[in-house]
DNA sequence: CGCAGATTTTAGAATGATTCTAACATAGCT
DNA sequence: AGCTATGTTAGAATCATTCTAAAATCTGCG
């Protein structure tokens, strides 16, 4: 017999198994944090801090394992804009980002705001796997 | 009375002076490796080992701190694709980059090879001080 | 339902990059 | 040479992240 699932996991709990990925609880807390309020951009510490304050019962550890998870299926991306911490961005569109350096926030730019004319070839042997645009923002 | 200057290091010299830093036995090492062989991407890591394997005396520490000294002064730049590592680019022009995501490595693209047609303003209270764009390549 | 086997979670240790500390050494001026 | 600010360093400390091995949970099946 399927574990009952809260209404509010609904959705959550879907996503997942669109993705192939148990529901688990912890899973499911993870999800719907992310993925119930729009785009968020997050990083572990921030993610596990938040899902604590909800009450979640689950280790940074996992946290991680999930991040990592929800990435290898596209249900997250990486964001690099700091040597220091990986960022994680709800947002699956092509977009690119304002990075506050003081702060460390992150902001999305909707891809029509830049228009990235020419790329050169890839070297040879190698593809293109993605383009990401960073505008660094001091105050 | 100055100290003698090896010969080999003298352009290392002018440099650190021109920055308006002390010439020490440490910095004209790192400058002489980084700015006398065309441009370089360097890690922290990977620079102690090069200047270790030339016979120089120096702590990883030193090379840290050196690292962020020229960034400071305008003589490096500091490059972020990888969360996890800074590497630092001895190219001081505008320019893009190719980042091998299998091995890290680090190519500079001229600046001509792409162009950035349009940016978005900058947020209210922010200006803009870097536009980075990372070409990411898979093999 | 109730179990077996596979997948997950977890605490805690381990790792890797980087920074800090506070003692020692040196550069540059007089 | 001698003074003093600046630079270097070993080692400890910190931070983000990954690993490990054991305990917990999930899912399919009888």
């Amino acid at each position: 017999m399927g574990k009952v699932i809260e209404p509010r996991f609904e959705a959550a709990a879907g996503q997942l198994r669109a993705a192939g990925l148990r529901t688990t609880r912890q899973r499911l807390m993870l999800a719907e944090i992310l993925f119930s309020q729009g785009h968020r951009h997050v990083t572990a510490e921030s993610l596990f801090t938040e899902a604590a304050e909800r009450g979640a019962r689950l280790s940074l550890a996992t946290v991680y394992n999930c991040l990592h998870q929800f990435t290898a299926v596209g249900l997250l991306r990486m964001v690099t804009v700091d040597a220091g911490r990986a960022y994680f961005d709800t947002n699956l569109s092509p977009h690119h980002h304002f990075y506050y350096e003081r702060s460390g926030e992150l902001r999305d730019i909707p891809e029509a705001e830049i228009a990235v004319a020419r790329l050169p070839a890839a070297p040879e042997g190698a593809k293109i796997a993605r383009v990401d645009v960073i505008l660094r923002l001091q105050d």
